[in-house]
DNA sequence: CTATAATGCGAGCTATCGCTCGCTTTTTCT
DNA sequence: AGAAAAAGCGAGCGATAGCTCGCATTATAG
């Protein structure tokens, strides 16, 4: 009989076991924000589907909020490395190409999970996640703007922070709509086209010659 | 004593007073969702803040998503008067005037209640209201298409559903980026030049020269 | 092996939700 | 005026949500 309770620091996972725990937990919680809704995530529902007790579920996460955040920012590291990653790959490379690279990728990313991306979208506000997002979205704004200020040199005069705002949210609506409407937009041509004809818009709003 | 009761047909209402207390149920909503959040807005709390009963809000709409489809709605009809009235009146001008028009409209429609907006556009895929959006949306794109077909001697040569959605895609994604994030852009000037921006760059997108 | 910490369990509490139903009040009709 | 229809009321029902707590099981340390 412990007089002292070994004190519940309530949510860090130190062994192997626990590990496996918290991952099955956020992986359910995606799963069913997918396949069921927002409404049918409840914290019993999440704890069954992933095989472990509500009381476990509570010991790692303090509420139901907290998994719907982890679930994002899973979602959103994923976006985030294939965004750097592209960033980093035409570094040194003219405005035409770069720009043509950052729309395949916006649509590749937004292709990952278009469902889940959907229902996170939608959840943001709720979650309290807002902070982590934008963090999220100035870290692209940034390196966007970092590679456009690199390449000045091509580019007309114009101020580098207003054009990598309507860059980058000009790339990532029309990316947002083509997946999320592929009832009329949806062939391998189709995307080809559209990859041309934004590369095309963006580069023309960029470069020297009006 | 009736025998038959008076069959209530759940949901007109003829008379002025019931008019009221639709409307009145149709604000509350509004309200809450505006200033408290989607899960604040029970039923119970609507008909509390419209200065109604419950029972009263259930003779009128048969549950709470109704509710926010209503808002929805009365949202929607708002905007669609800009729209239609903005492009009514560039119908004869030329691009570089109309799309000036649509950027400002687009801005200003999204302004009307920013924070309603927000909250409307992540509860629509819960109300079964994706329908009366996609309706609202494809009504924008089929005028915006109809306008630059009828200008299709100022522009280069492109399929016009793909111009139209490319635009239609750029200009709402900057104007709802620029409204949703008031902390960094805000001034009028910047959003004079921004307005500017814009249209340079759909301008320069749809116009002849290459 | 035994003690102690770490992890896992799940019945069940409390709060709240959406919603109904029997009734009263107001309006309309004749 | 009186009767019937329309509108309004709100206590309270059944369901379900989030979450706790006392206890069981598994891993680690001495």
């Amino acid at each position: 009989m412990a007089r002292k309770p070994p004190t519940k620091p309530r949510k860090n996972a130190s062994q192997e076991r626990s590990r496996a725990t918290v991952d099955a937990l956020v992986e359910a919680t995606a799963r069913i924000l997918v396949r069921e809704g927002f409404e049918k995530a409840s914290t019993n529902r999440i704890a069954e589907v992933a095989g472990v007790s509500v009381g476990s579920l509570y010991q790692y996460f303090p509420g139901k909020e907290a998994l719907v955040a982890a679930v994002i920012e899973r979602h959103n590291q994923e976006i985030m490395g294939l965004v750097r990653a592209a960033l980093n790959e035409v570094a040194d490379m003219p405005v035409e190409t770069a720009v043509r690279k950052l729309v395949t990728v916006a649509i590749e990313a937004h292709r990952i999970d278009p469902k889940l991306h959907r229902v996170l979208a939608e959840q943001i506000p709720r979650t309290g996640q807002l902070k982590d997002v934008e963090a999220f979205n100035r870290e692209v704004h940034t390196l966007v703007r970092a590679y456009l200020e690199s390449r000045r040199k091509e580019m007309r005069k114009i101020d580098p922070g207003l054009a990598t705002f309507i860059c980058v949210s000009a790339i990532e609506a029309v990316a947002h709509n083509t997946v999320l409407n592929q009832a009329e937009m949806l062939s391998e041509k189709m995307v080809r086209t559209l990859v041309d004809e934004t590369t095309r818009m963006v580069v023309g709003f960029l470069r020297r010659a009006a």
